[in-house]
RNA sequence: GGUCCCAUGGUCAAGAGGUUAAGACGAGACCCUCUCAAGGUCUAAUCCCGAGUUCGAUUCUCGGUGGGAUCACCA
């Protein structure tokens, strides 16, 4: 007769370390009355998801706001499909955010006393666990091939059973210990089971922080705790993990909803309380056939986060937005602080909604242009370079020329009190600002240039020579806007529009004409920030060349 | 298919047993105007369906429908 613990001791011989000594090891945290434990636990297979930039987001706020700890654990359990660096690349991503965790993973180092927080390091722990389970008969080693299981699937499927693992079909269950230790001595591969003693005709209540309180059906399938490779499988991780690492609240995509029984069922079974759980509704997006579906990193671009650093758009954009998905009077809250300290917003579950929002990456420029216009020019100079020396040598070496500049082009219509919200993102913003430098005008040049048709190069030229001699360079604003509309009466057009509208025959045109062949002489194209103060950033000595240049090329 | 979650305009959504059913993004119109952006004013647009409870249901209950998630030695 064999006993739980010769089995156990056969399987993990050298694992001396018991569960008594883990709790040790791992004492209660010392922290603030209803202070909350949270962790973000991603998995190093890619960049990191705009899903799970969302989670932490509200793991760390949570923390944050009851005086708790947020920490990250690297789930690199899963070797097969671990991306060498991508742990790192995860926790970079997470900085530009300023979603910084207390303790940790931290990318090239660890910090806190409840490690390690990567998975892979945590092996002798898991081991003394399941060594726990199998002494107290709730494990038991599983020989079955993919082939047994693949036959076990199809029977269930012939008879429109429940597929699984469980119950009757749980072949490995009812093996004798002997026979265990005989298949083990001979070497046979095999995994760790979890004996699972639920019914899935049960229901047990769970709570959710997000959801309430809903019914769901036990967990009845004795799950893989322990893989082959010698590593465990989420759920095993999970529970061990968070007991340990005094997890208070763990907060996580809803995809997991459907696991929690066995996670519960997990945590019982081991006699530990379970933390509290908020499961968050996954961001969604529109397919081509109208249905929604969670976003994903494979067929979306905007499921990366780096997609979004590309593009150059402020990061505080992207999380303003998450948080009017995370919290719905969040946006109301933002409104009234002028989109500024919204570190101060406390987030509450309740108030979070219960679907996927889709997308909507119209909310997210307009809240990338309110932030950019808020911005002063030094902020925004930071913000570029900081953009254009990870992804744009070429916007780089056109700020680099003359920062002052560049600062005067960025400030046109800024400090104000209604700016300009013309900037959504840093990736477009050379394309429209490139007329202000020389060579890129002189490309525009190569082009035909937009005049317009009813305008032959006689007027135009009159009217560009006449202007010349008013550039306002020494005249306020109304003063160099008066003597245009003065140039222009004189040439022929109308004082404005209705004028001229009113009474085609009599005009040439109006003087938004006028200033229209000013604005493409200057600028090579018919939309520009107000004329005067382009005017006045691109120095007289440039505006007399170009125009110059304009006539000559007639 | 089983199980669970969800259901107010195009999107994000507030809302209470009786409301003209907020607000924001977006769209459209007008005003302002040197164009664009901004700003101002305005407009269009929503309670999935069916029963039940009730004097009264978009709100509560049930059923349907629809959408989503999940059913691995992946997390």
């Amino acid at each position: 007769m064999i006993t739980n613990q010769e089995l156990a001791n056969l399987i993990f011989p050298n694992v001396t370390e018991t569960v008594e000594d883990l709790e040790k090891e791992f004492p209660k945290r010392q922290l603030p009355e209803g202070a909350e434990v949270t962790r973000f636990a991603p998995s190093p297979t890619g960049f990191l998801h705009t899903g799970s930039l969302f989670t932490s987001l509200i793991c760390r706020k949570v923390a944050t706001q009851t005086r708790g700890v947020f920490f990250v654990r690297l789930e690199d359990t899963d070797t097969k499909r671990e991306i060498q660096g991508s742990g790192e690349e995860l926790l970079e991503q997470l900085k530009i955010f300023n979603i910084v965790p207390d303790e940790g993973y931290m990318g090239n180092s660890q910090k806190g006393n409840y490690g390690p927080y990567v998975q892979s390091q945590r092996a002798d722990i898991y081991r003394a666990v399941i060594k726990h389970l199998i002494i107290l008969g709730k494990a038991y080693p599983c020989f079955c091939t993919p082939h047994d299981l693949n036959e076990i699937r199809a029977r269930q499927e012939s008879a429109k059973l429940v597929p699984g693992y469980y119950g009757q079909f749980a072949k490995c269950r009812f093996l004798t210990n002997e026979e265990r230790a005989t298949r083990l001595l001979a070497g046979e591969p095999f995994v760790i089971r979890f004996k699972s003693s639920g019914n899935h005709i049960r229901k047990i209540r769970v709570h959710d922080l997000v959801h309430g309180t809903f019914e769901i059906a036990q967990n009845d399938q004795d799950i893989v705790i322990y893989k082959s490779d010698g590593l465990p499988t989420y759920h095993f991780a999970h529970v061990v993990d968070d007991h340990f690492m005094k997890t208070t609240t763990v907060i996580r995509g809803e995809e997991w909803i459907a696991s929690l029984p066995i996670h519960l069922e997990l945590f019982e079974a081991l006699g530990w309380k379970a933390p509290l759980y908020a499961h968050l509704p996954v961001i969604m997006k529109l397919d081509e056939n109208g249905n929604r579906r969670k976003l994903s990193k494979r067929l979306d671009s905007e499921a990366a986060v780096s997609y979004f650093l590309q593009d150059g758009y402020p990061s505080e954009a992207l999380i303003m937005y998450l948080m009017t998905i995370a919290n719905s009077n969040f946006e109301e809250w933002i409104f009234l602080h002028h989109f500024e300290k919204m570190e101060d917003f406390i987030f509450s579950f309740n108030k979070m909604s219960l679907d996927g929002a889709l997308f909507d990456i119209g909310k997210l420029n307009f809240f990338a242009r309110e932030i950019l216009a808020k911005k002063t020019k030094e902020e925004i100079y930071d913000m570029a370079v900081a953009y254009a020396d990870k992804y744009q040598p070429k916007l780089l070496e056109v700020i680099k020329r003359s920062p002052s500049y560049f600062m005067e082009i960025m400030n046109i219509e800024r400090e104000k009190e209604n700016p300009r919200k013309d900037y959504e993102k840093f990736g477009d913003l050379l394309s429209s600002i490139n007329f202000f430098y020389d060579d890129f005008y002189q490309d525009l040049l190569k082009g035909p240039l937009p005049f317009n048709e009813r305008f032959n190069k006689q007027t135009i030229s009159r009217v560009l020579i006449a202007l010349k001699e008013q550039l306002p360079f020494a005249v306020d604003e109304q003063t160099w806007f008066a003597s245009m509309k003065n140039i222009g009466i004189t040439l022929g057009f109308a004082p404005n529009g209705k004028t001229y509208k009113n009474d085609p025959d009599k005009y040439l045109g109006s003087i938004g004409d006028v200033a229209e062949m000013l604005r493409i002489a200057l600028t090579g194209r018919k939309n520009s920030p107000n004329l005067y103060y382009v005017m006045k950033v691109l120095t007289k000595e440039r505006c007399d060349k170009r125009i110059e240049q304009i006539i000559s090329s007639f």
